[in-house]
DNA sequence: TTGATTCCATACGCTTGCGTATGGTGCATA
DNA sequence: TATGCACCATACGCAAGCGTATGGAATCAA
């Protein structure tokens, strides 16, 4: 472990201690010795600690909710939409750690507010979009978005994972429609 | 602020700053700060930080869970049941730290194996108990019940609080029955 | 009043991490 | 081959927090 490391890599090997300890995770020394590297190495990358998280946030935010309702934009039918976001949800690139790094940002933001302000965006933005496909459906007094939302994250936070919160979830699509 | 310190003055000002900073806010010296008092107080109280949010957490489980649950035991038809509960869920004392303590323990839960452990079990019960409501009212697939309470933990997640998200949930308890 | 006990403050050493300063190595280009 | 630049290691000072050791104030008992 000594070769040339990325920006990237830095921001990777970030996400993985996030997820792995939380968010006093992020540190730079220990994320370092992760990597076979020292603090040289980060400085160069980045100004400091705050620059490295808010690095962080933007790449966490491009790769996932953005680049999944591009995604589901392609699906026409709003039903059959919903059930492409539930399994586009559930499959958040490797790249920023995986499914478990939303739980984890959601940890974060109980920390830092510039997180908790990108996450309460990032909330708002998806329930639009889920709930303009139930208004699709018929459903147009917007209790439908948030409670499916609810139900997505909250199932996160209780450790469900992969095609048992599918079939949850789908199941809660057939209730509220 | 001199006065004599309690070993539950201790624990309430934890968990005051387990919401305010998160897990990493539960430090010693700081708190101390926080009731007006030095570590000499702390650990004539407690052994060490590791006993302390033991403690903690023992506290929390006591005066949340079982609370409630004894409570709403106490009402016999399922469906009042399950609203009885949405309300008692939703005003957890504030000796812990009022209802934002919930998702900050659920954030604490990721970098601490122990609290996690131990919101797994509370979950699991909690999940267990409402899905048994669900079962009086005829929904015995098991799914209700973790969606239900997938979309509490999720309504809590989000920043949703008080009386929009008892809506909500009321109105996803008529979806599922 | 004297002694014991409870409760707490102060002071110390230790560790860990942040940020900076500075020097070194490999690769490019001329 | 020489020179400049990109990238990184090492070494430093600084701050914050943990845990311990020790002394002091307050309270109660005898």
């Amino acid at each position: 472990m000594a070769e040339r490391l990325s920006q990237e890599a830095w921001l990777k090997a970030g996400f993985r201690a996030l997820v792995a300890k939380g968010p006093e995770g992020i540190r730079i020394e220990p994320i370092a010795r992760s990597l076979g590297a020292t603090k040289g190495s980060f400085y160069w990358h980045f100004k400091d600690l705050a620059a490295f998280k808010a690095a962080m946030l933007a790449y966490w935010r491009d790769r996932t909710t953005q680049d999944i309702m591009d995604q589901a934009d392609r699906i026409d039918d709003p039903h059959e939409r919903l059930m492409g976001l539930i399994v586009l949800a559930l499959s958040i690139p490797e790249e920023v750690g995986g499914a478990e790094v939303e739980p984890a940002i959601r940890s974060w933001a109980r920390s830092s507010s510039d997180v908790a302000v990108a996450l309460a965006d990032v909330d708002a933005s998806r329930i639009a979009y889920v709930q303009d496909c139930f208004a699709k459906l018929g459903q147009t007094d917007g209790t439908a978005g948030r409670v499916f939302y609810s139900a997505y994250v909250g199932g996160e936070m209780i450790g469900q994972t992969g095609l048992p919160q599918s079939a949850d979830l789908m199941h809660l699509l057939e209730a509220l429609t």
